[in-house]
RNA sequence: CGGGGUGUAGCGCAGUUUGGUAGCGCGCCUGCUUUGGGAGCAGGAGGCCCCGGGUUCAAAUCCCGGCACCCCGACCA
């Protein structure tokens, strides 16, 4: 295991208070910095970095289930927010309006996207006439607006980055098809490349999306025990096609309603990638995301240093030629230990160290950033050892995030014994429910929790609604949430 | 939006109570020595003291107003 002492002085403990530790971590890293506009942040490279890579990794799968991408204007006239009734009512109260331009009042208010659904519903209305236009299978990334009371850099700011796809089908079983589809795309990418174990399962009425029929997630559990909605994909019926008369003439010569979906994830998760991995030396990137997968470090005096950083620069020939993601960083003006500690800081993957005696042995000393093992490997084959490494950090990363989790989730017949875990402990709680919203919002009042998901898989079927006491429909995860 | 806290050099902070030359550590620049876990010595640069008003001979400091960030709450795909 790492030791865990802090070698960055500017990094405050988790334990000592998670919310500093996270804000200095990001700071200290790099990561991003705070804009003129209260809520919103500039992604710096190294943060946005990790963003490209959730790009890709998404629009990879994206494709691979047929999905294409296109762009729709970030403006949304006001009128447009009144055709779906429960959708302006989510939203009114953090929609940013353009209101004049110039010094001309607009004759109608155009407000900054909260989030797609009516812009694309009234473009889906010209575009969909026939069965055969259908389905329509379209993602976008974009920037949305919502102007939130309280924000927190990448997990919930006034402008942020997302992606939203947006889908029509002809019927409500292929939509429904595609709505769970796309959780499992989400779960998929979440767990294989970001190293985070997810829980897929169904949200509550009270926490499901304005204008949804259905709403999924994944939920995370970051190092507090908080937990984080990671991803959502929504089933809307034909609520949106109501709305925007999306319509279409099917085989049998009838006008019908299309069935839609949409599906989002958003910069928030950077935000978990470093509240499930980062420790008290700073974050810990899983390879697969990583920028950089490798930093290799020359060590030793003047007379040796040329010898060393030329057989440096051979081995990352060897090892960028095989496609890893590898650095070299031969700057004299800083002593190898201070490198040591900034690598870490910054989550490198993966540390090799060059120096003298490594040369006469042939070796090169590999050090892991999620274990802290230190390994001396041969030069000699120096690329798969250090592709098998990075695929052995990839899942030991997982694995003890999984680990963190299951440690960290409990069971409760009652609300006094979900109260109870809550104030000792911090972490998942699984319970019954009943399906009254009313023993929902019991359990909000009582204890800051609220329901994360009704799970697809969970560990135990609860029999009695932990509220009320009588038999339980579903079961639920509660936590206090970001 | 309510309660609390903070805002002084790139970063972390002291100075504010009791008005009077703006400081410390790290970082940065120059030189020499160093290099296997944030190196040492010497010299040096760097400030609209968050912003706007006011009081005063004089404001980082006192008064009024605003902004931003952090924490707690309400709100919240």
């Amino acid at each position: 295991m790492a030791k865990e002492e802090p070698l960055v002085k500017e990094i405050v403990p988790q334990s000592e208070d998670f919310s500093a530790w996270y804000i200095s971590v990001i700071r200290k890293a790099d990561l991003m910095d705070y804009a003129p506009v209260r809520g919103c942040i500039v992604f710096k490279p190294d943060g946005y970095e990790l963003w490209e890579a959730c790009q890709e990794g998404l629009n990879r799968r994206f494709k691979a289930t047929g999905h294409r991408n296109a762009y729709f204007p970030t403006l949304v006239p006001e009128s447009f927010f009144e055709k779906e009734k429960e959708h302006v009512e989510g939203f009114a109260p953090e929609l940013p309006w353009v209101t004049e331009v110039g010094d001309e009042e607009l004759e109608e208010r155009l407000a900054l996207r909260p989030t797609s659904e009516t812009i694309i519903g009234h473009m889906y209305a010209r575009w969909i006439k026939s069965y055969r236009d259908l389905p329509v299978l379209i993602n976008q990334w974009a920037n949305v607006f919502r102007w939130e009371k309280r924000t927190l850099p990448f997990l919930r700011t006034t402008e942020f980055l997302w992606q939203e796809g947006h889908t029509a089908h002809a019927t409500e079983e292929e939509a429904r098809e595609e709505t769970l589809r796309m959780l499992e795309v989400y779960r998929d990418f979440v767990e294989t490349d970001l190293a985070i174990p997810v829980i897929k399962g169904q949200k509550t009425p009270r926490e499901r999306f304005a204008g949804a029929v259905e709403t999924y997630s994944i939920e995370a559990m970051m190092k507090d025990g908080k937990a984080v909605q990671a991803g959502t994909s929504h089933y809307l019926g034909t609520n949106f096609a109501q709305g925007f008369g999306i319509q279409f003439l099917d085989r049998d010569n009838q006008l019908k309603y299309v069935h839609t979906t949409s599906w989002g994830v958003s910069t928030r998760l950077i935000g978990c990638l470093i509240m499930v991995h980062g420790d008290d030396r700073g974050l810990a990137l899983p390879p697969k995301v990583a920028p950089t997968q490798v930093i290799l470090i020359p060590i030793g005096p003047a007379k040796v240093r040329d010898q060393v950083v030329a057989r440096a620069k051979e081995l990352l020939q060897a090892l960028q030629a095989a496609g890893v993601r590898a650095r070299l960083d031969d700057r004299d003006e800083y002593s190898p230990g201070w490198k040591f500690a900034e690598y870490e800081m910054r989550g490198i993957p993966l540390r090799l160290e060059l120096g003298p005696r490594d040369l006469e042995q042939n070796q090169v000393l590999a050090v892991r950033r999620d274990t802290g093992e230190k390994l001396p490997i041969s030069q000699d084959g120096l690329v798969e050892r250090v592709q098998a490494l990075l695929e052995e950090i990839q899942a030991t990363m997982f694995q003890k995030a999984l680990a963190f989790r299951e440690a960290h989730s409990y069971q409760a017949e009652t609300l006094a014994e979900l109260a109870g875990i809550l104030q000792e402990k911090t972490g998942f709680v699984l319970a019954g429910w009943c399906g009254d919203d009313a023993c929902e919002v019991k359990v909000k009042e009582e204890t800051k929790a609220t329901a994360r998901n009704i799970p697809f898989d969970p560990p135990a079927r609860m029999k009695r609604c932990l509220v009320c006491g009588r038999e339980a429909q579903h079961t639920v995860w509660y936590a206090r949430a970001y």
